[in-house]
DNA sequence: ACCATACTTGACTAATCGGATCAACTTTCT
DNA sequence: AGAAAGTTGATCCGATTAGTCAAGTATGGT
C-alpha cells in the first residue's frame, strides 16, 4: 500500500474543509497550506481534481476560496485515494496466461481488496469528527 | 497496492522451483525464463535477492541453477514481497505533526495491515499446490 | 586438460512517475 | 482601479523500476 503524498493531502484538505463547514465564507489554498505544511501550488493542482469530481466547490475573486460540495458522510476514503491517486490499479490479465501467473494475481487481488475494504468503510465524516476530538482511535483489522 | 514486477516475477519463480522441489537436478534459469516469460537477466538479478534471503540455493556449474531451500509451507508471500519488493513502507511520522495528520496516518496504516494480513495467511505451499491442480486442468483441455 | 554450461558480480541505461514549480490569465471584492 | 484569489497549462526534477551488459568464476562431461 503506497500512500502517495498526493492522496494524503487531498485527504487532510478535506478534513480541514469538512471542520470549517459551518463558517459561510469559504477557506483559501493559502490557509490549508500553512496548517498543514502542505506545498503551495502543489494543493491547488490537487484540489483541481477534487473539483472535477465534484466533492468541493470554488469560488473566486477575493475572498474566494473552497468549500465543501457534499455531505461528510457520503465520501468514503477509498473514493478520494481513487480519484485523486493512482490511475486505478489495472489489473488486466498478462499474455502469458500460465496457472502461475492467475494464482499470484488472484492473491494480490484478494490483497487489494482488503485494503481497499478498509478504505471503504471509513467516511470523512468519521474521520474528521475524531480529529475535531483529538481522539486516539483504534481501527480494527 | 502496486504489485512491482519485482515481486510477482519472484513469486512465480519460487512456484516453479517449489513444484521441481522432488527432482534431483537444480532448475536453470534459462528455463524458469521460458517457462513464464520473464526477461533473462532480469529474473537473475530477484534470484540473487531470494538467494541472500536464503529462501533459495544455487548450484554453479554446468548442469546448475537453482533449487528451493526452505520448506514452501514456512514461507509466505508477504514475507516474499518485503524481501524483494519496496524498501519497507517507512511510515514516519512527519515534522507536522497535526492531529488530522496523525489520523489520516491511522487509517493507511489500517488499510495496508489488512492487505498485509492476507498476504501473510497464503503459503508459498498453498499458491504451488492450487497451480498444480490448474496444470493438470489444462492438461485434459 | 579443456570446453561448454551456468551462476556471480557490479555497474549501467532507459522509461516512468510522483512531487513540485512557474508564469500568465481571469474573476471578484473594496 | 487595484489587490486578493482561484485557473490553466506547461514544465522540471529526482527517485524508483524495469531491464541490460560484460567480465569473471565454478562445475561437469569428455
Amino acid at each position: 500500500m503506497t500512500i502517495s503524498a498526493r492522496v494524503h493531502y487531498a485527504t487532510l484538505a478535506l478534513i480541514e474543509l469538512a471542520l470549517r463547514q459551518p463558517e459561510k465564507t469559504p477557506v483559501a489554498v493559502r490557509e490549508i497550506t500553512r496548517r498543514h505544511g502542505i506545498p503551495g501550488p502543489f494543493l491547488v493542482q490537487i484540489l483541481r481534481t477534487l473539483r472535477s469530481a465534484g466533492w468541493v466547490q470554488s469560488v473566486r475573486g477575493s475572498q474566494g476560496g473552497y468549500r465543501l460540495a457534499v455531505e461528510p458522510a457520503d465520501l468514503t476514503l477509498l473514493e478520494i485515494a481513487e480519484a485523486v491517486g493512482c490511475p486505478e490499479s489495472n489489473c488486466q490479465t498478462d499474455a502469458t496466461d500460465t496457472p502461475a501467473n492467475q494464482m499470484v494475481h488472484e492473491v494480490w487481488d484478494a490483497a487489494s481488496e482488503a485494503s481497499r475494504a478498509v478504505l471503504a468503510r471509513t467516511t470523512l465524516a468519521e474521520i474528521a469528527a475524531r480529529t475535531a476530538e483529538g481522539d486516539a482511535v483504534m481501527f480494527y483489522i
